[in-house]
DNA sequence: ATGCTCCTGCGAA
DNA sequence: CTAACGTTCGCAGGAGCAT
């Protein structure tokens, strides 16, 4: 029955100072792509009071007072790093869900319950010793309570040395502590849903449980509903096996200057859709429409313009070509003169394995074959050669558009490029 | 009435 | 130099359409 919620702390920050021992003990910012919000932060930096997604434009004052040290992220790095986290994890149960790059549940069910605050710190002291990232550790009979629980051993509430095993507590002790934790820090209570239980006095974790059951599900949704049953130690949510592919892949950027012509969109459109039919590819899976969007930038007092197409394609496919001309043919359809493009994006939908395609009345078995050959080419060649040495003609090579990354680390792991120079 | 597909809103990391 | 505010995914529920 118990289940663990293993969540990394400060996940790309950790990953940093992993390869540069000088962030140790310093305050640390990772910034999102552009360089435009922080997503994640070291804890002499939370206590500052730097809020997550904080415009680093924000920040930059304070920072400079303080010290702080701010990097661009640098995502194949933390990919890799995530990789080596998750087996290592998937050594500590035979049923394992990874449910982002930095967290996963492990079911511990069958494990005897007196021994898992020992187990949890066994999980602790062998990721940082293979991986040298730090973690924390949550247990409990529900997901939604794994979560509160790691939440615990984070914040050191209850539990020791960032494990926290709801098992070993009975409901009076558990009663005191939902009683100081907001209901809005449970998992599945965003900002909309707690502020609206705010006006119905559900302040904390316990206001939430204890609530009126058929006022929940009349007032919210399903959704809240199974929260709810989980904060009972009731499981409403089922531990998924990793392993099922994706329903949707989605690929855009904001610029780090605007954009306002069409070569300009075409050009990003056709590199994000070039890349999106990589990754489609990597799934094995093939797509059956392919949606299109743009934006202006909602900060700006300017007036604001978005739009988005979805083009349906006659065969589901993983041709970036195909795929490239789609998408272009939907950008032309959506653009307008005249404004400052902030944005744009691809979204391929519709997705299926490949190797279940049916067969259609159109289908041209030497084309298709050729078109294989040639997706498998430009695979291979970017693989070698690193991403983006062969693109196809449409996204250009100038790229003024794309995105500013000041500081970015090394890929210490995956380019041997990047590696600094010993000598 | 019933069953779809599409779109939007929300949440999470 | 100024201005500058992320990305990717799943799910639920309603709208719109066809039958």
């Amino acid at each position: 029955m118990p289940i663990a919620l293993v969540d990394c702390n400060n996940f790309y920050v950790s990953c940093e100072r992993v390869f540069n021992p000088k962030l140790e003990g310093v305050p640390v910012v990772v910034l999102s792509n552009n360089d435009g919000v922080a997503v994640a932060r070291s804890a002499e930096v939370k206590a500052l009071g730097i809020n997550m997604a904080e415009p680093w434009f924000k920040i930059e004052k304070i920072a400079k007072k303080y010290g702080i040290i701010a990097l661009s992220s640098n995502y194949t790095l933390y990919g890799d790093m995530s990789a080596r986290v998750m087996s290592t994890l998937a050594n500590f149960s035979p049923k394992q869900e990874i449910y982002s790059i930095d967290e996963c549940f492990l079911d511990l069910s069958g494990f005897p319950p007196d021994s898992l605050m020992a187990y949890g710190q066994k999980i602790r002291q062998t990721v940082r010793q293979n991986v040298g990232i730090p973690v924390c550790v949550g247990i409990a009979d529900t997901k939604t309570l794994a979560k509160l629980a790691n939440h615990c051993a984070k914040k050191g509430y209850a539990g020791r040395d960032g494990v926290c095993d709801f098992g070993r507590f009975n409901q009076e002790v558990k009663t005191k502590v939902f009683s100081k934790i907001p209901a809005g820090d449970v998992w599945g209570v965003g900002r909309k849903i707690s502020e609206k239980l705010l006006t119905m006095n559900i302040k904390t974790v316990e206001d939430l449980r204890t609530a009126n059951p058929e006022m929940i599900r009349s007032q919210f949704s399903i959704v809240l509903s199974r929260t709810q049953n989980e904060l009972n130690g009731i499981p409403s949510i089922e531990l998924e096996d990793s392993g099922t592919s994706r329903q949707q892949i989605m690929v855009s950027r904001s610029f780090g200057t605007p954009v306002t012509s069409l070569e300009g969109l075409s050009e990003s459109v056709a590199y994000y859709a070039t890349t999106a039919a990589g990754k489609l590819r990597q799934d094995g899976s093939v797509a059956s429409s392919i949606s299109v969007f743009i934006r202006t930038s909602p900060f700006k007092n300017e007036e604001y313009y978005e739009n988005s197409l979805v083009v349906p394609l006659m065969n589901p496919t993983d041709d970036t070509t195909i795929l490239v001309k789609a998408a272009l043919s939907g950008l032309k359809k959506i653009f307008r003169n005249g404004f400052d493009y902030k944005k744009s994006g691809v979204m391929l939908m519709g997705l299926q394995p490949k190797d279940a395609l049916q067969k259609t009345l159109f289908d041209d078995t030497d084309k298709q074959t050729k078109s294989d050959n040639l997706m498998h080419v430009m695979d291979s060649i970017n693989q070698k050669m690193g991403k983006g040495s062969l693109t196809i003609a449409a996204s250009g090579l100038g790229h003024g558009w794309s995105m500013r990354r000041e500081n970015k680390s090394p890929s210490y792991t995956t380019d041997w490029s990047e590696l600094p120079v010993v000598r």
